[in-house]
Formats: C-alpha cells, structure tokens, sequence
DNA sequence: ATTTAATCCTACTTAATCGGTAGGATTAAA
DNA sequence: TTTAATCCTACCGATTAAGTAGGATTAAAT
C-alpha cells in the first residue's frame, strides 16, 4: 500500500500539473483544494524539493513549480522518494543490493525470482504514469 | 516490502514442501534448520493453521503439515494472510472495496488505473507462484 | 502411570514508523 | 513596513513489527 505522503504528494504533483500556466503555486492553495494538511503538505513539499521533483519561489507570490515536465516526472520517481524501494524484497532492489537477512542460500531462491519479475512489472508501470499519462487518462474517463 | 513474518512464512512453508514425506514436522526443526525465531515462528505457524494453509498433529512426534498439495498453496495467498491487501491503493483491493480517504474525485482517478493494473499484474503471478512452482524454479537454477 | 516432546495460549516488550502538530525564522513583493 | 509566502526545528500520539516469556495442554513411548 502507498502511504498517505506519497499518495498526497502525487496529487499535489498532479494539481501542480493541471494548473502548469498558474505557478508558483502556494502550498495553502494546494492544501485546500486536495484537502491535505496544511503543515504536512509543507513538509511532502519540502522533501519533493529536496529530491528536485519541484522548484519553489520565497517571499510573496512565491510558492512550487514542477521542475520539469509533466512527461518527465513518474511515479516510480515519487513512490520510491516517500516509500522506499518499490520491490517486494531487498535482493532484487533498483539501487543497490541489499540481501535478504533471513535468507539461507540466496543463489537458489526461488521467491527471489518471483520477486524480480514483479518488480520489473511495477517498475514499468510506475515509470510510464508520469503526471502527463495520468492526466491524459482521467480527460479519456470523463468522456 | 515483504515483512519478515511473510518470509518466514513462505520459508516454513517451502521447507514443509520440501519434506513432504517426513510430515508431521516439529516448529524446533523448521526453526532451526532455516534460522527463524522459535516462538516466532510458533506464532506464525499458528496464523498459518488458522488460514488453513497447514495443519498440525499436537503430542510427541506431532508438528505441522501442508493443508493440501505444494501446487495448490500460492503465495498470493501467504502474502495476504500476514501483509494485508496486495494493491497499491485501497479502492483497488481484491477482496472489498474500501475507497482511498484522501481521493477528491475518485471517478476520473487516474492513479487508480494505474494501481489497478499492477495489482493485476502481480497477483497473477503471485497466483502463479506456488509452493511447487518455487521449488521447481529452484531445482532448475541449480543447474 | 509417568516422562517426554510436541502444540497451544495469553500476555508483555521494545523500537521504529506513520501521520501529523506547533511555533517561529526568513525571504521577497507590494 | 506590511503581507504572504517558504523554510526550519522540534515534538507527539497511535500503531505496527518483530519478537520474548512462561506455562497449559495433548499424545506417544516407556
């Protein structure tokens, strides 16, 4: 399951996208209209400008832009910022190789290679839904 | 991630699958032989035969057995009992429907579709991995 | 019948993580 | 200099993960 961070800082991502033409956006309009907690969504931000998903402006008027393209940022990007490793274990992660504690013969595992056939899956998948794909999609449901 | 408690689980199971012939088989010997915590391992065991997936013979020489054949027990199922919903999101799951709190317009949700179609993609293939799979996965690698 | 070796049952612990909140410092436009 | 924004540090309460402790019960073997 996606935490409530992750799943807050996409639709602030995804408000940041629809209103492109708008930005700076101020996190207390983003809260309001996706009914996020003000100070949380503070920090959600905070942390996206860190991984530099966003950009931000101080002072008044300030507020976030998406730093770069709606085709350009995806939600492997963000889930992996706020969730961690999407896979399902440490041996078959993206970044680096982590082994699974309690494994006993890691060479023949089988669950392993379950694992890393999901994780290429889902990674995939996660990759081709940038904000722009998501927001192709709902314009094709509302018809 | 998988938790701990799912892998030993699947580990325990996989050793049952393994010694199909020798069953019923003692908490102590699967604890040992695969180096999970005895009494946690108790525990998990006990969810296990509550779920069904093995049952047990108490007394001396008693211990637990496979509930049904290695190619009927999948770790879809495994997975389920000890972490819960496999999706990504809420309003996905398999079993009951329960919104995501946070969602504004949950018609026209893109990120639902998306998670909806890697929860798709992956309990197929946890479906497809059972017991007999895994163990047949793993006699192929060591060769 | 009693010893032995197993499951079964209830309760507790300890540390980390999740989902926030509080309060103010800093910055920049009007 | 006011206003409206980001930025920064610290805290908090509830839940979960990963166990541990201790004994009751059951059944086979002696």
């Amino acid at each position: 399951m996606l935490s409530r961070k992750t799943k807050y800082a996409i639709n602030a991502l995804l408000y940041l996208a629809r209103h492109e033409d708008e930005q700076p956006i101020s996190v207390s309009r983003i809260a309001e209209q996706r009914r996020i907690p003000l100070k949380f969504l503070e920090a959600i931000l905070a942390e996206l400008k860190n991984a530099r998903i966003v950009n931000s402006r101080k002072g008044k008027h300030g507020g976030y832009l998406l730093n770069g393209k709606p085709e350009e940022i995806d939600l492997a990007r963000v889930v992996r910022l706020f969730d961690g490793a999407i896979a399902l274990l440490p041996c078959v992660t993206h970044d680096y190789y982590v082994p699974c504690e309690e494994c006993v013969d890691e060479e023949t595992c089988g669950i392993r290679q379950v694992a890393l056939e999901i994780r290429n899956e889902t990674v995939a998948r996660l990759k081709g839904a940038t904000l722009a794909n998501i927001l192709e999609r709902e314009r094709k449901m509302r018809e």
